[in-house]
DNA sequence: TAGATTGTTAATCGATTAACAATC
DNA sequence: TAGATTGTTAATCGATTAACAATC
């Protein structure tokens, strides 16, 4: 690990990047240039270079980037090469719609197992994904290698079972419960919060609309 | 609207911030300082008065922040004391999901109506709110001044059902779909994209495994 | 008064963008 | 060769953080 680190903020475009030519390779495009990506991902044309160049020299002068090429590249550098196995914890209706979904779209990634706490979902599968008892959970974790599991429980339950997430040798969370998890420093938490979007979105709206009174 | 334009990054906060407040006020506390809402929002204490400081001068040197003026402060500033109606679009899985949530954690929030395709649905109402027909949705979203709505339909319906969002009046949407929605500048997209995010977290992790091994 | 804590100035950091020499 | 487009330098922007005078 010599040159690494690569700023947070291309990190997240990669993934946009990815399934833009993904789409594009699928239409027989051949060659793309950056200022074509940026129209159509609305991101700036410099912006695209320089985050494509961190990675090295991906593209040609005068040419632009090769569309199979540049997928190649970073189908590997993400790691799209090789399935991740995650597990999901609490098969409520959030729950239970990330089950059926699966990221049927993206193949390197899946469900491995889901766990709930309902002895009538226990045992039972959905969509394949069996659904299993808490009490399995470190042993299921250590011997599949997972290594993240995704949070869809209700608040109240939060703290025991992060605790025993901790325990297991999870490094990842991505967690949809609208509070801070206490997790030590090594676990990465990643937060969806829907309702803090929502929030967000409608104080931008009402600042959109003051400016045009104004 | 004359001072106005607070960063992007401190309106993200605020609500975080609310959050905090408002458990703190359930468990009776009057004072708060800087220092102890950046230990347990972990958000430098600096950044915290910086932020509450473009709202005004909130706190008191040498005494920090009345939890109750505070809360005050922000529940009108967020509008949250009055009740925002948005509408839902796609009750599978995930819609369905969303529906039953009905943001019940914040009053200020309320899913008016859904709207699906299919016919079964159409009619019936799930946690009290009516799923209605595609064809009615200009007038329903006129009639009750909706001007948000939540997108969770599969990515092949997504381009005819923006259209008619967008020509409906909606000015903003909380769009689930991986697609980047094709919407005319005054309509604000928030996306919310799991399988990104789970991605991006994947990365970091095995980022921080090579960080590790070196 | 003495101690605590804000609000803000200045320094720093990270990310974006403009602009262009290099070169395919 | 002429035209196109990268990769990068320099400028700019926005956000974070350190540090401290002001003051409750």
């Amino acid at each position: 690990m010599a040159e690494q680190q690569i700023p947070k903020a291309t990190v997240k475009r990669l993934p946009l990047y990815y399934r833009f030519l993904q789409r594009l390779y699928r239409s027989g495009r051949e060659r793309i240039s950056s200022l074509e990506i940026s129209e159509a991902l609305r991101i700036d044309s410099a912006t695209i270079r320089r985050d494509l160049s961190y990675l090295g020299g991906l593209g040609k002068k005068g040419y632009g980037y090769n569309v199979a090429h540049l997928i190649q590249f970073l189908t590997h550098y993400l790691g799209h090469d090789e399935v991740t196995n995650v597990v999901l914890i609490g098969a409520g209706n959030l729950g239970m719609a990330l089950l059926h979904h699966n990221f049927y779209m993206t193949k390197h990634l899946n469900i491995f197992a889901a766990f709930d706490k309902d002895e009538q979902k226990i045992g039972r599968t959905v969509n394949g994904i069996p659904i299993y008892a808490m009490h399995d959970f470190a042993e299921l974790v250590r011997k599949a290698g997972i290594e993240v599991a995704i949070l869809t429980i209700p608040v109240a339950s939060v703290e025991p079972v992060v605790e025993q997430v901790v325990e297991s040798g999870i490094r990842g969370i991505l967690n949809f419960s609208p509070i801070r998890l206490k997790v030590p420093p090594y676990v990465r938490v990643h937060n969806i919060d829907v309702t803090m979007e929502l929030q967000t979105l409608i104080y931008f709206l009402k600042q959109d609309a003051e400016y045009q009174e104004e």
